[in-house]
This record gives C-alpha cells, structure tokens and sequence, in this order.
DNA sequence: GACAAAGTACGAAATCTTTCGTTGACAAGT
DNA sequence: ACTTGTCAACGAAAGATTTCGTACTTTGTC
C-alpha cells in the first residue's frame, strides 16, 4: 500500500526507484555503479539524491548496516498509473483511449503482445455487458 | 514539421501548449483568463512563461496587433509522442505493451473506444503477416 | 493633449533540483 | 596503533523553473 506521493517524482529520482525496482534493495554504491555509471554523475550526488528521496519517504532504507540498504517505498504500478494518468490528463485532454491508440500505432508491438491486447480487449468488453 | 525540441517541456508550458492546441491561437490575456484563472497565478507570470516558450521556440507569435497572438510551433502528435515515449522508457522499460495493458486496464473506455482499438489491432496484425 | 486601461519587456526573488567538496565515522589490513 | 579505503552527513554552489513587481509603450476616451 503505497502512500501515494503528492509530488511526481523527478527524473532523476524515477531513474533511481526504476533501477531498485529491477535489481531490489540496493546500497548507494550498486546503484551509482550501474545507473550513474551512464549518467557521469558523482557517488556524492546519487547519495544526496537517495537521501532526499528517503526524506521525501520515496525510499525506504535499511541502515543496519554500515551501508545502507535502500528500497523504493512506493510501488512500481502505482507510479506508473500516476505517471500515466498525469500525462493523459495533461497532454491527450483525458482520454486515455488516444493515448492507447497512439501508442500502439507507433510503437512496435509484436504478434504475441497484439495477442494479449485482443485478450485484454475480451475481458473488458465482457465486463462492460 | 515541427522541430524536435531537444528538452521536455514543463508542466506549466505543456499546460500552455494544451490549451493553444485546443483553443487555436491566442493573446497572453486569453490564456490567463482561462488557463491560470484556475492555478491562481498573476498576469505577468503567464506572459513571461509564454515569452520564455516564445525564446526556446515552442512557441510562434504574431505581433502585428498590440496583443501579440501566440501559438504553438511544435505539433501536438509529435509532442504526444516524445512524452510517450519518454514514459515508456522511463518507467515502463521500454515495454510500450505493458504501457498500454496498464492504462486499458486502469483508464475506463466506452465500449465504442474498445470497438475502435479492436479495428487497431485487426490493421496491426494485417501488416505483420 | 491628458488620462486611464491594457499590453510588453525586463529584472530579480523564490523555489526546486542537481551537483559536488569536505568532514567525520567506521572498518580492514598491516 | 596506523594507514588506507569506504561510507554517511552536511553545506553550499550551480542550474532551471516559476513567480511577480516595476517601468515603459500603445491605444482609445474624454
């Protein structure tokens, strides 16, 4: 049950909760190794990034140990529905159904993933009856 | 054509772009009235936002009449677009599917809406074979 | 022409985000 | 115990965004 943040998160913050989201609780180091590896940044930077974003109660931490071990504190579907209704909201004027067909008419998808869609597609139309 | 703007507009200027998509082209005064009569900010704040928008090239203007009318230099399926694809990459691994099951599953569609997705996919899967 | 209304331009404050340097604590090996 | 490496904490600078006050210009009205 994931609080739900008033604020959206900041890029750089979303590239922190994606990579822990994918690999799990992980310390400062693992995250600056692997995410800020790419991005050029300091070990000092990801680590006040990760401390506010613990203030901020985006992350939770373990400090039991020596290094902390940080681990989101909201859920991953959660953020991606609050992304994802912010930006239905503000830029196809709140109809989620534009953005689908955007979406899928540029982005590829493949035969099985069409597939699960018309699957999808059946369920909901079975539930609107 | 519009141009690629290398940087992701903010929120106040997708705000701004949203409404000159829908409302055609503006005065700083219409935009205010409406738009920012909701967020509660000053005159001045819209009209430096829309001139900033007008130095960074999201925006076009008109200053044959006193009120210079604006509007917007990029398109709005191309800005959909880059947005969307910035939140299937951030967020959604790059997995525009997931994307798409997620915000079937959680946004509400008619059952017109489903119908016409249905025809989507129908044309998807036809270029595919 | 003087005045008021409404507009633009500009500068700067306020706020938020990102970045890093420095300091002090802790641990491991010698 | 001493040195070396790693870490957390903190403060502060740099950057970007948002906000507004003030000054100047234009337009129309009396």
């Amino acid at each position: 049950m994931a609080d739900r943040p008033h604020t959206k998160p900041t890029d750089a913050e979303i590239a922190i909760l994606q990579f822990l989201w994918q690999n799990g609780p992980s310390t400062v180091r693992q995250v600056q190794d692997t995410l800020h590896g790419q991005r050029g940044t300091g070990y000092t930077t990801t680590l006040k990034l990760m401390q506010i974003m613990f203030e901020k109660q985006l992350l939770k931490r373990d400090e039991s140990q020596r290094s902390h071990v940080y681990s989101p504190a909201i859920s991953q579907t959660r953020t991606q529905d609050d992304l994802l209704h912010r930006l239905v909201d503000q830029v196809f004027a709140g109809s989620a159904h534009q953005l689908v067909l955007r979406a899928l008419s540029s982005g590829a998808a493949t035969a099985e993933e069409l597939a699960e869609l018309r699957q999808m597609l059946d369920r909901l139309e079975g539930e609107q009856s």
